[in-house]
RNA sequence: GGUGGAGUGGCCGAGAGGCGAGGCAGCGGCCUGCAAAGCCGCGUACACGGGUUCAAAUCCCGUCUCCACCUCCA
């Protein structure tokens, strides 16, 4: 079977197929660096790095993905002069706590990460394409604005499925330039307040990029004319991603063949934002939950259902991660884990058919996980009943599947961070426990059941966990997660009223 | 007003005409000195009202509720 993805701008499943065979070129919206994430913004890059592994792991391509860094906006001019800081000051810094914690979620880097100020001469030459075909327009008021007519492209509105005449009027803002007030700006021209290193030369006029530009300008430099599969949040669908494919298309680019949206983290039902108080930001997170359980949650639903958040989800995943690294720690002890030191190779080979029909379907990653789950289920009778053969087999399945879904509990990278002295300290410490469990046992044959269970209280008290089977006891470090936890919505946050079209600052964060 | 989506058991979350995905929590059992872990069993859920059908969570009609988007500078 083959893959089927949703497609927003059908509207419905699509067989996949690449435009090169064996290659995939996909663009994924990446983040405006205005702000530290939380866990909403990145929701779209752990569900498209599912997308990416599975391409690539259970299809064999070779993927290109370029995700961008929007680093200029009106946003980022506002709050850095709120701030009296520099502007690419605070965008850089916001990026690099963005790829710490894509990293920290397991996301593999993507292939190439443009930034918009670096992308201007191509935006230029775009600006003039479209302005010689007659779809764009320098603003006659001289502020240096550059305008796209959407009037002039009969397709405006298909993405989004809209018509120029239903969309609700924008009478209400200052139509300026503007031949049309829908019309949307490609280029902005410096204002008299804006830092003169917030803008650049252009043949219309000293200025900055607009908000949809740079996509269009970043993906054909580095994806070519036509690509495959451009991706984002679906608050992107309109307008930005409808510009976009506008701006090019008129410009007599291919641009984008699939279009993919993942849909939102929520609180009590509500989108997850930093405006309405209830956003979670990665780092904080981060400081009471492990990676891969906070990975694990993000992964687990679909990528189009909206995922709820309440306090309780993140000890839910990690029941869920934990089960799934029991089962795998009890079958090491029983041999070598068939494809462990290389997954994505053993997964080409071993993945269960009903995995593999899930996640072809438009990434069924439930249906995938529940596969994961009944695996483990059955590796741990086949561990009761000794067949070790088997339980190595299921073993060697969890860990070819849950590296397709990148929570591979065994992946080097949830321990790549550990401290370089881990392993000494690892091996004291057994050194230690061992003593420990031999003075248990010695009660336990004495009877003195008391002394016994002294001593595993002891070691519990000390985060030490200790399981008897019948080849002796086995203990392993438990993996609490401290602290307190849960969003702390502001008060009242749940009974405002519906914010108003100004109150964008919950959305607009994640934008290409 | 337009566009897109959602309402499933205590919770999360799949499914999309007939056999109750999976996880978490709970109950009972096996195992255990007792636990833990693991395994086995236990749920008669699909917003509401009609209808079609031998059969509806799934299809049709109507209703309600919720969410998202509707163009830089709100």
């Amino acid at each position: 079977m083959s893959l089927r993805l949703f497609d927003t701008a059908t509207r419905e499943l699509r067989d996949f197929t690449s435009r090169e065979t064996g290659k995939v070129g996909m663009y994924i919206c990446g983040l405006t660096t205005q702000g530290a994430p939380h866990i909403g913004h990145i929701r779209f890059a752990v569900a498209f790095d599912v997308l990416r592994r599975w391409l690539e792991i259970g299809h064999g391509y070779h993927v290109t993905l370029v995700r961008n860094v929007t680093d200029i906006d009106d946003k980022v001019l506002r709050k850095a002069a709120e701030a009296g800081e520099d502007w690419f000051a605070l965008t850089y810094r916001n990026e690099r706590l963005t790829s710490e914690a894509l990293d920290a979620l397991g996301v593999i880097p993507a292939t190439y990460e443009p930034r918009a100020t670096g992308h201007v001469p191509d935006m230029i030459t775009l600006m003039e394409t479209l302005i010689d075909k007659g779809h764009a327009y320098v603003a006659p008021d001289g502020s240096g604005d550059v305008y796209f007519d959407v009037k002039s492209w009969p397709e405006y509105g298909s993405l989004s499925n809209q018509s120029l005449d239903d969309m609700a009027s924008a009478d209400d803002a200052d139509p300026r330039g503007k031949r049309d007030p829908r019309d949307f700006a490609l280029w902005k021209g410096r204002k008299s307040d804006e830092p003169e290193s917030a803008s650049w030369p252009t043949p219309f006029g000293s200025g900055r990029p607009g908000w949809h530009l740079e996509c269009s300008a970043m993906a054909r430099r580095w994806l070519g004319e036509e690509f495959d599969i451009h991706g984002g949040g679906i608050d992107l669908r309109f307008p930005h991603h409808e510009n976009e494919q506008a701006q090019s298309r008129a410009a007599g680019l291919g641009f984008a063949r699939y279009w993919l949206h993942n849909a939102w983290v929520t609180v009590k039902g509500q989108k997850m934002g930093k405006s309405l108080g209830n956003a979670l930001e990665v780092r904080h997170l981060l400081e009471t939950t492990r990676p891969i359980v906070l990975r694990y949650y993000l992964t687990a639903a679909h990528y189009r259902s909206t995922i709820e958040y309440h306090p309780g989800s993140l000890d839910e995943a990690a029941a869920a991660v934990e089960r799934i690294e029991g089962f795998l720690e009890r079958a090491s002890r029983r041999g070598p884990i068939p494809g462990v030191d290389d997954p994505r190779a053993y997964a080409a080979q071993s993945l269960p058919e009903e995995f593999v029909l899930s996640m072809d379907d438009d990434l069924g990653v439930s249906g995938a996980l529940a596969v994961i789950h009944d695996t483990v289920r059955a590796g741990n009778s086949s561990l009761d009943e000794d067949d070790d053969e088997a339980a190595l087999a299921a073993a060697g399945a969890v860990v070819a599947m849950a590296e397709v879904l990148g929570i591979n509990p065994l992946a080097r990278h949830w321990s790549a961070s550990s401290d370089a002295g881990a392993g000494d300290a690892e091996a004291a410490l057994e050194v230690l426990v061992r003593v420990q469990l031999d003075a248990r046992q010695a009660a336990r044959q004495e009877r003195d059941f008391a002394r016994a269970d002294a001593i595993r209280d002891d070691l519990a008290a000390a985060g030490i966990a200790i399981t008897d089977t019948p080849s002796g006891a086995q203990w392993s470090l438990v993996r609490t997660e401290r602290g307190e936890r849960g969003a702390q919505p502001a008060a009242g946050s749940g009974t405002s009223p519906v914010a108003g079209r100004g109150d964008r600052a919950s959305t607009d964060n994640v934008k290409g």
